[in-house]
DNA sequence: TTGACAACATACCTACCGGTATGAACAATT
DNA sequence: AATTGTTCATACCGGTAGGTATGTTGTCAA
């Protein structure tokens, strides 16, 4: 009792732990309260559905991220900083709590499109995400464009868009072939190719060096 | 009766269909069944379970996909030629039979990335699907480095591996937003920019210039 | 002609899963 | 103290979907 934000916050949680390691369709309402130390009375107080506890739990995921992303686009930061505080993010969030790797993907993104036409409110939502995330690359592309880091002039919002897509490929493939290594060196690589950043920019030999001093921890442990 | 294989072959063509159309969980065994004609009986006369399905469908619809790209990548089509046949092919199995453009992805490893830990035999077809197409797209790369058409030498294997991560993030995306136009100009573009092809060989005002006469009218349907 | 086998068709089983109905425990209010 | 509303816990329901058991029909070999 007492804290009932507790609550709804910990099958937030825990929804998107399991569906991060499974799938939407297979993980059940059981398997998340039982995960989550709850009854199903709980859940069905806090959540008319488990579509709802998904669009909810989505939106609770990216604000999270957002915070995340709107430090690390600070103007603090150089436009090359920037892109690289990004993909130590993306690095990041591939990692479990154990400091084992586990390449996932996002599952709010695998959702909506293994959603048929049902389920709209899915479909839904992981829209929503996807635009936003589209709007923090596109926001990326033009500060690199602004300080003069690309190789030519580009359609920021269309880049914007390759670049999610891309990374979205890059992760559905890594759930598949579980490989780290190859996994953050494909990112990297992607991502400096698509924006087509001048040559004498990339550094290869130091991935990390420009990553802000919160960040390291994270793709470090 | 009489044809046997002609079950076999609709079951595998209905279920291709079907989980082209929505996903592999959605699809059940009945619907699938419904569809073809034929009822349960005939089905787990042919096939021992869903996966098993899942897994033949996978094989045989990648040999038809199989034939066309090694029709597409004949030597007697130039590197460029190649890349814009492959383009072609892509957006023509986004169309349905009605005429109308549906993106919906490649079933088999939307189906490969969705599965957890469970249905290992779905994830290891997924798996070989993937690796097969990365050889066709590291081929590609090949002969667009032979022929001197990158603006400068990349690892064949890497990029051949980002095509294919950059096209089914791009299907992903689209199946969610279903734009087709917006679609088949990312594709472009992004597999160009992936590739580094030179600038000077971009024609982006004749997308389907160089495309083979038979896809021709797969992608003008 | 008859046995055997392939190729189905029908009916059924059962486990699961999303969702509901109902009520208990506790807090705050009056 | 009584009432009311929040926050859960337990038991249960109904549909569905994968899978099975068994019967039927045709074919072909001996």
């Amino acid at each position: 009792m007492s804290a009932p934000i507790d609550t709804r916050l910990k099958l937030m949680q825990t929804a998107t732990q399991l569906i991060w390691d499974s799938n939407y369709d297979n993980v059940g309402i059981a398997d998340i309260c039982k995960q989550a130390g709850v009854t199903k009375g709980a859940f069905y107080h806090h959540f008319s559905s488990k579509a709802e506890l998904f669009v909810s739990a989505c939106k609770n995921d990216w604000d999270q991220v957002s915070k995340e992303m709107d430090e690390v686009l600070s103007p603090r930061y150089s436009a090359l900083q920037q892109l690289e505080n990004i993909l130590a993010i993306m690095l990041g969030k591939q990692c479990r709590g154990d400091g084992e790797t586990q390449i996932c993907g996002c599952p709010f993104f695998t959702a909506g499109a293994q959603a048929g036409c049902e389920e709209v409110g899915v479909r839904a939502a992981s829209l929503e995400l996807s635009d936003n995330a589209v709007l923090y690359m596109t926001a990326l592309v033009r500060n690199l464009q602004a300080e003069n880091c690309l190789e030519r002039p580009v359609d920021a919002q269309q880049a914007g868009r390759l670049l999610h897509q891309f990374v979205q490929g890059l992760m559905m493939h890594g759930r598949i072939v579980q490989d780290f290594k190859q996994f953050s060196l494909d990112l990297r690589e992607g991502l400096y190719q698509l924006l087509g950043v001048k040559m004498e920019l990339r550094h290869y030999g130091c991935p990390n060096a420009v990553m802000s001093e919160p960040l390291q921890q994270v793709v470090n442990r």
